[in-house]
DNA sequence: GTTTTTGCAAACCATTTGCAGGGTC
DNA sequence: GACCCTGCAAATGGTTTGCAAAAAC
């Protein structure tokens, strides 16, 4: 659960107008708990007395993610699915049962990368970890439940 | 590039009966040099002589998948693609130029994972990695072209 | 003989695109 | 006023499904 207006500034500083449209996914995406898909913010928007384009929010979570802002992230189901976030380099760890996400930083992450460049005789430019699992409020839940 | 026979056995230890079919499959994907998608598959069994459904071609990708065979990744444009892979936990670092892939085993990722859900407070049950970059004979090319 | 698997075509569904009208700078 | 953005509806494209025939066990 983050604030919508940082949102539309990072937009504003990416190059990107500020509309209404903007502004309602920005505050659609700011309310979701954790990971979501296109379809959420859809259906949420259509529950919701507001009128947005199917094309608008692709486009806008696009918009998103280039400004660093939204990241799309691939669940082990293989689907596609967007997290806010920070815009700066990091990683998630996402609860499976909730969906809660996280952000981590690099967490040493860095050293394995160049340890792999370094077997492998790759240069890498690009990494990508997702981290899946049961966040505390599940934990403890699965412990009651 | 691998054999096509260990596919074979490994969908058969997973219970899958053999047909020709799965045999087609497996043979083009042990051809495939790197990662591939769905549809190289079945252009180059239409190149061929090989009449394979598109249906069976996913539903055996699928069966391969779960027999750990090869593995589906996630490609930095969000396209679906798979790679052959042996049936251990691993992850792998692709070319983003020719497409080769390489396996690599924990590479000290274990501790990474451990420090983060320490951090956290996540109990993380699965992870991926997945690494993008460019592959010896791609950097020597870049260098001489 | 029973259970799987195949192939085809149709169905699906998320995402993209063309375009005309409207809003932003 | 020039350029960007929106919404709609239609197109796209990868993937899945229903079903009857064929193959594997």
């Amino acid at each position: 659960m983050v604030d919508a207006a940082p949102m539309i500034s990072a937009l504003r500083d990416a190059g990107y107008r500020r509309t209404t449209a903007r502004g309602e996914v920005a505050r659609l995406v700011a309310a979701q708990d954790g990971h979501f898909v296109a379809a959420d913010l859809l259906s949420e928007a259509a529950r919701g007395n507001t009128r947005i384009g199917r094309a608008t929010v692709f486009r806008t979570l696009e918009a998103m993610s280039d400004a660093g802002v939204v990241e799309r992230i691939d669940l082990p189901t293989g689907d596609h699915a967007y997290v806010a976030c920070e815009p700066r380099h990091h990683h998630h760890v996402v609860c499976a049962s909730c969906g809660a996400g996280q952000d981590i930083d690099d967490a040493g992450l860095r050293r394995v990368v160049r340890d792999v460049a370094r077997r492998t005789g790759y240069r890498v430019d690009d990494h990508r970890l997702e981290l899946f699992g049961s966040c505390p409020r599940c934990q403890a839940r699965e412990a009651a439940g």
